[in-house]
DNA sequence: AACAAGACTTGACTCATTCCAGAAAAGCCC
DNA sequence: GGGCTTTTCTGGAATGAGTCAAGTCTTGTT
């Protein structure tokens, strides 16, 4: 888990201001991956006190666009941040109660990123989404 | 493109009853793969007349809970309804003007079924999103 | 220390989607 | 076809994530 320093150092790195909402939501997020917007204010707030939710909105868009933080977002559930980027990782999502988990690519090295038929699109991402459900929720329905 | 005739045996071999929205809606799925539901709504009001829009989400609901229609919702896009199902396809969705195209499955059947490590979760389906521009908007930024 | 650019706060607002309760229609049995 | 049960449709109001805009405060710099 970084360090408070580590936190500023990579926001330093990507040319973000250093600001104590920013440290807050970016160790939030490393701290809790997966984790929902509100999860991630209530996480802030806990440590800096009354902070807007606007302002977590903000910060998150600027670290999402900065890429130090990746923005899922899988059908019919909150919008989720991961501070994992740039590893060609995807999800499993359960359809029961949203539990999200990382996979490793399956295919080794950016593996669906051909399609057979791109229609003439330019494509610079695949991202691949597993659903079913996580071992709680399957043991439930037994 | 099916006959109304051919709806209404689609619905009626999903045990559904047949009612005149749930015809409109189910041809307008089919003649506008891909469209969102504030479209789809626009659509079924063109052939019925006045149709309060809860009609239509409870539509699409059953629709989708009986198989007969996919729910895609990409990241930061409204919800859209196609009527191909069961044939794993994939989609791909362009970042500008959030166009959606079909894409077959990239590697045979069922290709990213088979995860490198499902942490014990039951997958059941894997779903595929190429991110890129297309063909037109890639266009208009050069 | 002071400046300019960039962040944060506040509060109102948007808009897809859902909830609710009553009215209407469809399917089914006779 | 008529009556009964069940499901669906209507209309309006509510929910809630996310956005907008104007003003104030910080950060990093000169």
């Amino acid at each position: 888990m970084p360090s408070s320093l580590d936190i500023e150092r990579i926001l330093r790195s990507a040319e973000l201001r250093v600001t104590r909402p920013r440290m807050a939501v970016l160790s939030a997020v490393h701290e809790h991956p997966h984790a929902d917007t509100n999860s991630l204010i209530d996480d802030v707030r806990r440590h800096l006190g009354e902070v807007s939710h606007q302002a977590v909105y903000d910060v998150l868009q600027a670290l999402t666009a900065a890429g130090l933080v990746r923005r899922i977002q899988p059908s019919g559930s909150l919008a989720r941040y991961e501070a994992r980027v740039a590893d060609n990782h995807h999800h499993i999502v359960c359809r029961s109660c949203g539990a999200v988990a990382d996979v490793d690519c399956s295919v080794g090295f950016a593996p669906c990123l051909t399609p057979s038929e791109a229609h003439g699109y330019a494509i610079d991402e695949a991202e691949v989404i597993y659903w079913g459900l996580c071992p709680t929720c399957s043991a439930h329905t037994h």
